[in-house]
DNA sequence: CGCCCCATTGAGTGGTTTCAATCGCAGTGG
DNA sequence: CCACTGCGATTGAAACCACTCAATGGGGCG
């Protein structure tokens, strides 16, 4: 199954075997794409929206000088433009880290699927709100955490969520990003970000190499970014529950 | 009309009289909020949303310290919280800035909505992804900006936004604020920021004072915040007009 | 082998924070 | 009318974190 891994990250039991169905039948194409490679460009209209199914991908701004802000790193299972059906536009870009598989949504599929299947609309709303929670613990992350704190912080929120779809365990995880990448996800230079890894990894907090993230001490790193993954909405969440019911 | 500065920001034209009526009728009440206020804590279950009608809000985050990071910022015509409505919990707080008006709505109402409205929910989906194009915007600030373009950048925000729903012209606008709530909301220390500000009053750019940001000089002020106001999707979004087509 | 990208390290600079003190102003009570 | 109080704005000095500039090293690949 096509949209498995975006399931499973979110309540997949919380859906109807016939509502799966209707999810992964309205994939219309599945392509590869090289590592990075652009997918959208900001401001550009937009027919479709683009699920992850294997890879990562990243969304970002660019500032004057040329250089960029990741605002959304994304994991297999995101569908990572699907604000682009409401929006119809969007309003940056969007690009592969690694070499990337990904499904293709058409809006007039998804225009259909609103029309029909409110559960499943309030779904995948749900979906693209979950995307805003995690800016805004970007947004914290940026504005109150140090250099360190806020690597730390993106490390746990990628296990978390690489954990949720069965792609992180013994708290190691594929990364396929440099370490400027790592340093545009957190808004400091690439020569600091070296230093901020080799100091996590002197301390025994974590090691990034490789395209790999070993995550040695976790309680350690989750105090240090100040992590807390409410704002991950888990399995357990009152929205599940509230989902669940209503499929009696 | 109680949810006419909504509309007025989101493309009102683009939804037919009986649309209107429908957002209209679904307030199940207003009610008055002293400054300072929390109306809603992180992690509670919430059956109501909130839009704002008069008044400022704030939504936020705590660091370990006590210390805010403001995620977002709220003007008249924004529904503050909307996003509780398809995720049952809020990840952070919510509270006013200065005295304000609010209209409370039933998540039970919005649910027939959801059931009977297609075209009008996905105006509401688009309004909670509008917040997430603001987050990312914050993002950017945070991560590429120094001080004192955070600040411009917040100010040329604001002005935009409250330009649209009529609070704002000739460069000047209402802002109960303290200097420390600019800092919570640009990721500096309040010492830092009335420094910022200074400087920004000193260079002829802008001033912030007894509750009022005047802007003098617009081009430096968003050429010094790298504002470029297209993640606010203005009237004519290519999203407008094809709602417009839509209602023919 | 040579090239290029990425990781790494050093030195110096500068923006921001922290700590601390002062000032202005509005509200309160004597 | 004035002292008292408290909060927000303002300023100074010192320390620190992160940046810039610059150079070296290492590994993969044509």
């Amino acid at each position: 199954m096509l949209t498995h891994r975006f399931l499973l990250g979110r309540a997949r039991d919380a859906l109807s075997e016939e509502e799966r169905q209707v999810i992964e039948n309205a994939v219309s194409s599945v392509r590869q794409i090289p590592p990075r490679t652009q997918i959208q460009r900001r401001g550009e209209l937009v027919t479709h929206s683009v699920m992850l199914l294997d890879g990562y991908m990243c969304r970002y701004l660019d500032d004057r000088e040329g250089y960029r802000q990741l605002v959304s790193l994304q994991v297999p299972g995101d569908f990572v433009d699907l604000h682009g059906f409401p929006m119809k536009r969007l309003d940056h870009d969007v690009a592969s880290l690694g070499p990337c598989t990904i499904a293709t949504f058409e809006h007039r599929t998804l225009a259909e699927i609103l029309e029909r299947y409110p559960r499943l609309t309030r779904w995948l709303w749900f979906s693209t709100l979950l995307d805003a929670a995690i800016h805004r613990e970007w947004i914290f992350r940026l504005g109150r955490l140090g250099a360190e704190g806020r690597v730390a912080h993106f490390f746990c929120e990628l296990y978390a969520r690489l954990e949720m779809v069965g792609l992180a365990r013994d708290g190691a995880f594929a990364l396929p990003a440099t370490q400027a990448d790592v340093a545009e996800a957190c808004g400091i230079t690439g020569v600091h970000a070296n230093r901020v890894l080799r100091l996590m990894r002197e301390r025994g907090f974590a090691t990034f190499r490789s395209g790999e993230v070993e995550i040695t001490d976790m309680p350690k790193l989750k105090a240090l970014g100040e992590f807390d993954p409410i704002y991950l909405y888990g399995q357990h969440s009152a929205w599940v529950a509230e989902m669940r019911e209503g499929n009696d």
